[in-house]
DNA sequence: ATAGTTACTTTCCTAAAGGTAACGGATAGT
DNA sequence: ACTATCCGTTACCTTTAGGAAAGTAACTAT
């Protein structure tokens, strides 16, 4: 009936800290979904796209999420130096993740407007 | 073909940040995956089933998941006080996120071993 | 020579998250 | 009177997240 019925193992605890403890924060989630939406995206788009970031914080999650494989980094030899941020093949497994995410925010919206 | 493909709205991004801020953190998902699982808990139930968390910090999340309508709190009239904590209609809308987080975690626990 | 662009890094700082430990009120058992 | 249970609260402290502002390196254009 539900989604989770039949007991709660401790690995499956675990992998959902694991998913919290990377995904969790202020910025990955819009970052991949920006990121999933254009595809490639230079360090100047992501900072224009995900507004109110700082290029330091920027640069700290893009780091966490080249390191965990869900982004790569690309750095093309142009006259300024540009470099390129792409989502992963194991990115598509978060989209899951964005479109709940996205899903819930939506429908909370709704219902804690109204009460 | 994927699940964000036709331009990113003001209102999803909007949607997603508000869904970060209320679930984001190191115990939220974990509480609403127990509580779904057992229907209602006990304050001490949760605390033993969220490993490591503090009756402070417990207390804290649990008021917040109250006040967003994702769980209820019901004060029984026992010997010793006893409080039921159970889940709302709304918190339904979260399990989709959960178990995509869950199904994320796993996924990603085998890429990052075997690199 | 000066100024601009890109992609950062560095330093400094504040606020929030989260942990530790102890305590409190209500009730009941011994 | 003492102890225990349950559900917290309180005070205190440390750690982390994240923001502001400036600087840097490499290059180009004027």
């Amino acid at each position: 009936m539900s989604v989770v019925n039949k007991g709660i193992s401790k690995g499956s605890i675990l992998a959902l800290k694991d998913a919290i403890e990377l995904l969790s924060g202020k910025w990955k989630f819009c970052i991949l979904h920006n990121l999933h939406h254009y595809g490639t995206m230079r360090f100047k788009d992501l900072q224009e796209a995900a507004v109110g970031i700082t290029p330091k914080v920027l640069s700290k999650e893009l780091q966490e999420l080249e390191n965990n494989l869900l982004i790569t980094r690309t750095v093309n030899n142009t006259k300024p130096v540009t470099v390129c941020y792409a989502p992963t093949k194991h990115a598509i497994d978060v989209l899951p993740v964005i479109s709940a995410l996205l899903d819930f925010g939506e429908k909370h919206r709704k219902i804690i407007k109204g009460r």
